[in-house]
RNA sequence: GGACAGGUGGCCGAGUGGUUGAAGGCACCGGUCUCGAAAACCGGCAUACCGGCAACGGUAUCGUGAGUUCGAAUCUCACCCUGUCCGCCA
């Protein structure tokens, strides 16, 4: 969520940003409204409270009189008067409230200057990292997965439908190595603190991360106790901290944590759907970090070249993108796309999105920090980015370390955990 | 799921209708003292919003929401959470 002050004093600034993102049309009448709303809380703010101040007097003068076993009948009534007007008055002011907080809740960040103007055509390659391997002679991981044995996509589609698959034997082994080599490696050489999180969360999580209320639609939910499936452990990982006020001294932390990760895909019927591409249920090393707003684009850098080790540890080639402004998230003001290149689809996979949200969730979820020295606190700067997504990585380890006889080699990475160098 | 008990500031902890944003203590910050430190003493120390260039003033906040009242941390109701015991279950 945007401070309101943006509305108020930086209003260009945003509709800017919103045109950035190709998004001004659709945000133009709502900033417009928002404003409009802004002015009126306010005047109507001052209003009341100078009413309030006026019933608080009268009724201390209530209380004087009581003291003095005096007569109070007429500081109660006018207090009484003093009261229906504002209840009156309170009325109207509540919607307002609740209508300006419902706009700015819907609108997206802004993203940073460096970030290219215009849709996902925009997008830029900023560097990449080893050579994707020929698609000739290259089974689709769908295929080797299968006749090795690894992949079961008809019994998951039995168990629970299309888009959930089962793992087995050295495939489930290998999701299970991803798991430990991943944390390993945040938690051991770029001091990741380690958790263990809830996949069930309840509606302020989902606001604070910017799920809520925008994009209900796409989440899984448990309706009967107003719980929802986390799309990412960003969402609880981001969440621990709200409401809190950290020191500036504790800046900035960084953590990982391994969970499933649940997705309707709503409106992507048909794309990607081949074997583990696009799946409704999926596990995915996630890593958060806070720091502060300033310390946020570095913060961005070191993060995405965490999730690019794992990726070089794997032995996988790699693109890293920067995302331009309509094809950054909707709590994102910059993102870092890693992708893999798959040469049985021919295609780049996106493994990993590292983001930066400034302060967008830190103002939603109310997670601060007291400035060193003292001062008012200020709103934290929160990062996210995956690192990595295990259905994409797994396909593309699949097709990339395939052998002319339909093995697949394991990276050393994974080999203390898999327990073999090829899978055959 | 059932029965009790309880949720007050960073922490502990008073407070059961009238200057209580809230005693006291701890922690923390500044100062005095000291060669330095500790101790002692003095002072400071919540957050958000509204108005104001500012100084400052105002409003709200004692789990959350509603209600009673001239007035609620204190009374009523609902919900949430925590603890203990019982039941059930991985």
């Amino acid at each position: 969520m945007h401070d309101l002050r943006m509305v108020r004093d930086q209003i260009e600034e945003l509709r800017a940003g919103m045109r950035r993102r190709g998004k001004l049309e659709q945000f133009a009448a709502v900033i417009d409204e928002a404003e409009a709303l802004d002015l009126q809380r306010r005047a109507s703010i001052t209003a009341v409270e100078e009413k309030k101040a006026q019933r608080n007097q009268l009724t201390a003068e209530v209380g004087r009189l009581k003291k003095a076993k005096q007569d109070a009948d007429a500081p109660m009534a006018a207090a009484r008067a003093l009261g229906d007007e504002i209840a009156a008055m309170e009325a109207t002011l509540g919607p307002t409230e609740a209508r300006l907080t419902e706009l700015m809740l819907g609108i997206p960040n802004v993203t940073l200057a460096d970030v290219p103007e215009g849709d996902e055509s925009k997008n830029v390659v900023v560097r990449s990292w080893g050579t994707p391997r020929a698609a000739e002679s290259v089974k689709p991981h769908w295929e080797v997965g299968t006749a090795l044995g690894l992949l079961d996509l008809e019994r998951g589609a039995k168990v629970s439908g299309s888009g959930f698959v089962v793992y087995r034997g050295a495939g489930a082994r290998m999701l299970r190595a991803f798991a430990n080599a991943m944390l390993d490696l945040h938690t051991g050489e770029f001091g990741y603190e380690e958790l263990w999180v809830p996949t069930l969360v309840n509606r302020a999580t989902m606001t604070g991360t910017g799920q809520l209320p925008k994009f209900e639609d796409d989440m899984y939910g448990v309706k009967d106790d107003d719980l929802f499936l986390i799309p990412t452990s960003e969402v609880p990982i981001t969440n621990l901290y709200r409401d809190e006020i950290l020191a500036e001294g504790e800046l900035p932390r960084a953590f990982t944590a391994l969970s499933a990760c649940f997705r309707r895909e709503a409106g992507s019927a048909g794309k990607d759907t081949r074997g583990v591409l696009r799946v409704h249920e999926f596990h995915k090393v996630e890593m958060v970090r806070y720091c502060t707003v300033e310390q946020g684009e570095a913060q961005l850098e070191l993060m995405v070249g965490h999730a690019e080790a794992v990726l070089q540890r794997l032995g996988l080639p790699y693109r890293v993108v920067l995302l331009a402004a309509g094809d950054t998230g909707f709590s994102s003001a910059k993102t870092y796309d890693l992708e893999v290149f798959s040469p049985g689809v021919g295609k780049w996979l996106e493994v990993s999105s590292c983001s930066v949200c400034t302060d967008f969730q830190a103002r939603r979820a109310n997670i601060r920090y007291r400035p060193e020295g003292g001062g008012k606190p200020k709103f934290v700067c929160t990062l996210n980015g995956s690192g990595l997504a295990f259905p994409r990585v797994f396909a593309a380890l699949l097709e990339h370390h395939q052998q002319a006889d339909g093995s697949v080699a394991v990276p050393e990475f994974l080999r203390p955990w898999v327990g073999r160098d090829v899978i055959r």
